[in-house]
DNA sequence: CAGTGGTCTAGACCACATC
DNA sequence: ATGTGGTCTAGACCACTGG
């Protein structure tokens, strides 16, 4: 028998709390939190145990360290290059280009129970769906299809989709205050069939990239499911494993 | 102007002498490295800045920490399901099986240009290209054509890879003293062609996960070029983005 | 029990950004 | 000059492993 695994670091519980600071939004995205003198003395523990706490933190990309700045809260709105960390479509080239982003559609549906397991919700309830083409070089290469529960995304409409400036994480966070946090990606192989190829300007049966994503915010709940097609013709997927 | 950029931390210096040490195999794969108080001893160091260097190696997976048994090198030979580092290809119920290798055959060839550069070897170079078949489930489902620089895998044979019971990085790194340390990855959809749907017994033109793999060694030398094409059909790729 | 890595503290000093 | 995070040290104690 195991006696009790109950042991827990000062740190973890120091990073917990912050976290659920952070989830509240006592610090919003892209505002600085207490320097860790002044963290240490709020929880009442050394200056070096907030320090492991926030690098926890950090490694997690809920925040970002800025040495003789301070620490802010990661937001979507600002992260420049570091966007890639959603967005794996590279050119073959090597080019760092953002792609141009054209909204087809959104519609509003019911959760399949597939659907609604996946998003922790139940079978029927309300669900957008919104999808749009990614353009590298003005060429059609990506085709995602993006759900989210219709409650966390109130008054979702293609206007106010099309006339915000950034990316989509961006526009989720400072509009809707869900804040997306890491992804699960499963890819697959498949033919491009009547629904995808026109829009993508290829023919019925070419071979695409799926991308099946599920996204997190703060808890570990899943908060959106997308699906990307995508012509792996100039583009690829990119990934390191370190 | 920039004065001059050449602050580096004590950590990195030592981590630096550890990954000397590590790549010249001073200690081997598998073995523990001396203790935190040794090693701050022979480096003159605190035993805080000694663990700082550690935990950067065992982040970068050059080493694992366990608590009250020691530091150890780490190996390919003994990872178990942390093996899923460099096997990403998994069942679609996730079943965490490990799939069937079967070889298919061993050609020395001479290397193109491109190859060449990859590897960072000289066009008309020796190369070992290998190919094999992952089986899951008795299913064929992975064609692999990994290819090596002759230089370093000198003897390889058909007969000596098959007689290895473990992962093929195992094989790589008892047999010929390489160890794999991290890769990138390319993914692409592509269609089978008449070289790989029987091997795969798919019809031709069904759409594969082509993954294109290089490997690293010690000092980012790439040492492996691995083309993997996926049936992903009780398959997929999995990531996590964090 | 001794030895390992893991946690926590307190304090000094350094590098960087801003005023 | 001040305040931030980053480095480095020294020492104490804790959790885990194995003899």
């Amino acid at each position: 028998m195991k006696p009790a695994p109950t042991f827990r670091p000062l740190y973890a519980q120091v990073r917990a709390m912050l976290t659920r600071a952070l989830e509240t939004g006592e610090w919003g995205p892209g505002e600085p939190i207490p320097s860790e003198p002044a963290l240490a003395s709020r929880y009442g523990v050394s200056q070096g145990t907030v320090r492991k706490a926030i690098q926890a933190l950090a490694s997690d990309n809920l925040v970002v360290r800025r040495q003789g700045k301070g620490t802010f809260v990661a937001t979507h709105t600002e992260e420049k290059a570091s966007n890639f960390r959603f967005l794996r479509i590279v050119r073959d080239d090597g080019k760092p280009e953002y792609p141009r982003s054209r909204l087809i559609d959104l519609r509003r549906v019911r959760a399949s129970a597939d659907v609604a397991r996946m998003l922790a919700l139940r079978s029927g309830d309300a669900l957008y769906v919104l999808r749009r083409v990614l353009d590298y070089g003005g060429i059609p290469a990506v085709l995602d299809e993006i759900t989210l529960p219709a409650a966390l995304f109130r008054g979702l409409t293609l206007d106010r989709c099309a006339s915000y400036t950034g990316s989509m994480y961006g526009f989720f966070e400072t509009q809707f205050g869900v804040r997306m946090l890491r992804a699960d990606e499963r890819l697959r192989a498949v033919a491009a069939d009547a629904r995808s190829a026109p829009l993508l300007r290829v023919a019925i049966g070419t071979p695409l990239l799926a991308v099946d994503r599920v996204t997190y915010t703060f808890g570990d709940r899943s908060v959106e499911l997308r699906r990307g097609l995508c012509v792996t013709r100039h583009e690829h997927y990119w990934n390191a494993l370190t």
